[in-house]
DNA sequence: GTCTATATCCAGATAGAC
DNA sequence: GTCTATCTGGATATAGAC
């Protein structure tokens, strides 16, 4: 029986995620990617015939991989509360293991916006449905009239910021491994609290949309 | 008189610090930098030596410009309700003209975490007295015993991660341009309520540190 | 499919005239 | 200080044997 769809095909392209995570585009060198997949460089060419595509295959791979798991929480059907719970705990240990992917992804659409307009069509993720449901709970579940996307955005940001900003946090304000990782961990309970109260505040003054 | 210490040192400093600022340190050209400079390639070495020096130049000279602007805010005399609305205004109104500017620091201080080291002592600016600060106003002005660590970082993620991930956020949900220059200036008002309603709800259960 | 050897290109850096 | 011309190294990519 065969390996896994073609067993080198495969290493270099775990090889390329992992050096392309890391070093984005420009910083990423063929030589390093195959040293990493135990092969010879001139296989990559045989595989993904340049750089820039077997750039873009690593791109495509994970932005799927990463949407369906963020999206997927607000398709299902729990309360707010609990998506916002389950999200915050899941996306800090997704995280905590790919530290490098929200900025390999932010980076790439930096250089090439455009990289994203073919993907999306073709993930079983519908972003505007999402912010629908989202608006619906928020009314629904808690009589607030707020732009799902800017309460999407918060969640999204208090997330990934603290984690895509790691070093200069920890530079700015002398913090060691140990003390950031209480600082992550604290947040599972910190940043669900924190949009909860924030939500309750909006219950009373609703005239902000 | 001489113009502003010397001329063209400042013109390649200005054009270093677009193209930089753009592309990083692995995407910048000599090249690119010289033309918008309007200067010959070789001036480039006359004057700073080696791309890592002029590199090096701009981030710290990037790096002194925003924290001033950050810390500065969070050092007067405010309450801390009026320092952080005041914050979310002003940083928004930076960053819109700007925008590169976070990135690039965050890109290249993860390439090397050291870059900061030596800066942060030269600079007026004292972290741990403002995370001391802000933990005190938090205590007297609000009554709330919280980490001023995780309050100062949710601030930041707010204003900060929506920008960075502009290109992320705008292809994602189908943005025009119009709808993200309506989004940034909603959040003027969005996210000091926010953050105050999240801090109001702290008041009542402070079992959270 | 996998290797060695090589072509090609291009960016950073230097030499030296003016 | 500023220019032209050139060196050099390194990175992507290809040719061709096995």
């Amino acid at each position: 029986m065969e390996n896994i769809t073609h067993n080198t095909e495969n290493r270099i392209l775990e090889a390329a995620r992992d050096v392309f995570h890391r070093k984005g585009f420009n910083g990423a060198r063929m030589q390093e990617i195959a040293n990493l997949a135990n092969i010879n460089k001139s296989l990559l060419h045989y595989y993904f015939r340049n750089k820039e595509l077997l750039f873009e295959k690593v791109f495509n791979d994970t932005f799927s991989q990463l949407a369906s798991k963020m999206g997927g929480i607000f398709m299902s059907e729990m309360t707010l509360i609990s998506k916002i719970e389950t999200f915050v705990e899941l996306y800090l240990i997704f995280i905590s293991e790919h530290s490098y992917v929200m900025q390999f992804i932010i980076n790439a659409l930096q250089d090439r916006p455009e990289r994203l307009r073919d993907i999306i069509t073709n993930q079983n993720i519908n972003p505007e449905l999402l912010l629908e449901k989202i608006h619906k709970q928020l009314k629904n579940e808690m009589g607030i009239d707020m732009d799902p996307l800017q309460l999407y955005v918060n969640l999204l940001a208090l997330v990934i910021f603290p984690v895509v900003a790691k070093p200069l946090l920890q530079s700015i304000f002398s913090l060691s491994d140990e003390r950031m990782a209480v600082f992550y961990e604290e947040r599972k309970k910190i940043v669900p609290v924190f949009i909860e109260n924030a939500l309750k505040g909006y219950e009373k003054d609703k005239k902000l949309g």
